[in-house]
Parts: structure tokens; sequence; C-alpha cells
DNA sequence: TTTAATTACTTTAATATTAAACTATTTGAA
DNA sequence: TTCAAATAGTTTAATATTAAAGTAATTAAA
């Protein structure tokens, strides 16, 4: 157990850094997860729901780019999603290429049940942190946000 | 778009800390993607590799807790470290329950070739922040992570 | 010692996820 | 105008992921 490979103190610290950072992401979106199961959700479907809620009628790549997945998976999710009758899916007739996705009465009325919860649940478990230490900890995870690829 | 649900100033904070937690660890994260995935592995391979290497033989339940995954996920991926030759699966003498999961030579060049790479990926990536910075951060998802379910 | 509870792992069914190859449509350039 | 390139979405194949139900082995309790 003493033979592998050993970092420099900078390695080491940026390891320690981005372990807890994984955890924590991890963490907090857990605390969320038991609510939108018990609502017959995946994070996925909600994820959906709520930038449809937020951002009204999208096509399929906005969408995509909104939750940062790829386009074959959404294919599949929205297609779960009216499986289930939580949105509506119409071709556009200005590009046929398109289609416009938008939020059913059911849909809306599920995400707008389910949402306030759901950010209450974030609030409390940020709340461990102080308004300051929220502020700081928005600042250094923008910097290292920074760096996307996409 | 604006019949829709708006917090208070603590839940807007909240929410806004929340998404750059979960933008930021993802970003970090995809940083060393491209690597892993160029030598043929997938993320939880690696985490599996990554841990062995670590704490040398495990069994597969404390797989499960060190990557975070159900049981029934690590007896997928173990079955196709195996596939690969990267690593040994034996049933354990003294309790037949167990099997003794270790790297094989192949599995160990292979982590001892990548692990380097792969520190060096997130050392670069989280130099962004200064050492103190680095220490914030740590501190505030440890505190963070503190809530863990698990 | 026999049986009940626990523990380790597997299997199944459902959904997710991606890359890559593909179809259909639109746009733009020759 | 025509055809090449770009764009939107689908499909396929492979892997991941979980919860829940199931099997096998061990432990503990009656």
């Amino acid at each position: 157990m003493s033979t592998h490979y050993h970092g420099t103190k900078e390695e080491i610290s940026a390891l320690d850094c981005f372990i807890k950072l994984l955890r924590a992401a991890d963490s907090v979106n857990n605390a969320t997860m038991s609510q939108i199961q018990a609502n017959g959700l995946t994070e996925s479907q909600f994820g959906i729901l709520e930038a449809l809620l937020h951002l009204g009628s999208l096509n399929q790549n906005q969408l995509a780019q909104k939750i940062l997945k790829s386009g074959g998976n959404i294919t599949l999710v929205i297609d779960n999603l009216l499986k289930h009758g939580l949105i509506n899916k119409e071709k556009r007739k200005d590009d046929r290429r398109c289609y416009w996705i938008s939020l059913s009465d059911k849909g809306a009325d599920l995400i707008n049940k389910l949402l306030p919860i759901h950010v209450k649940l974030i609030t409390e478990r940020l709340a461990v942190l102080s308004p300051e230490e929220q502020i700081q900890l928005s600042f250094l995870c923008k910097k290292l946000g920074k760096g996307r690829s996409d």
C-alpha cells in the first residue's frame, strides 16, 4: 500500500480538493433525489421539466445544451416523458427538422408542485453555509467552471 | 416566463450556489474523461482500478462503498473489467460469500501508467485557484458533504 | 443444534448515457 | 438552380445505474 504513486504538495492539495468537490456536489444533489423519485421521475426527466417551466417551449437541441446531455439522450428522455403524458412534442411548421417541446397541463402541474419543495430541500442543505460562505463557494466554483470544454 | 416560482433571497443564493457547484464538479471531472476514454476505460472502471491500486485487494462490497455505487452496479463493472483482463476475482476460502478483487499485472500496468497523467490533469485544472482558495474550497465542500445520507 | 437474521453477491427490468452512423431538412455557395 | 455543407433529430451498440427480488453462505439466537 505504499509502492504506488505519490504526488507533490500541489498535487495532494488539488486531489483532496477535487474529491471533496465531487462528494459535496453528489451529496447535495442526492438530497433532492428521493423527492423526485417518489414522484415517478428520474433526475433527467426532472431537469427537462424544470427547463421547460423556466424557458417555455424549446427544441431538443436547446434542451440538450441546457441539461448538458447528448442529443441521443434527449431523444430517449423526451420519449419517456411523452409516455407519461408530461410534455407535448409537435413538429415546427417553419423548420421541419425541429420539434417544439413544451409542458402538458399534467407536466406543468407536476413541476409546479415539485419545484418549491426542490428549492426548499436545496436551501436547507446549503444552509450549513453562511450567506458569505455561499458567495465564496459560488465564486470559487465559477472560477473552476471557466475551463468548460462545451 | 414570469408566472413561475420565484424564491426568497436565501433560496436564490442557495440555488445559484448549487448550480455552480454541480457545474464545477462536472467541469473538472470532464477534464479527466478523454484520457480515460482514450484508454478504453469508463469512469467507473477507472475508479475501481484506482481504488484497487491504493487499497490492494478488496471485496465487492468495499468497492461499492469506495466508489459510491450500488452492489448490482459493481457486479457488472467488475465483469467488464474481467473481460478486459484488468483484474482478478477469486472466491475467498474463509468466507465463500465473498470474492477478492485485485489488479492483474495488465491492470496494474495500466492504472500505474494513467494515474500520474490523471493527477496532472486535475492539478492543472485546480491551478486556477491559489493554494489558499483550494483550502477554502475544500473546507466549504467538506461542510456541505457532512449531510451525506450514506 | 436448529433456525432466523444477516451478509455478499447476482439477476432482472427499467432508464440513462454516449459516440457514431444514419435520415431528413435547410442553408449557402458555385 | 443545383449541389455541398450544416443542422435537427433518430437509431444502434455498448456500458452504466438503480431498486428490488433472489441465491448462497455465515452468524447468532433460541
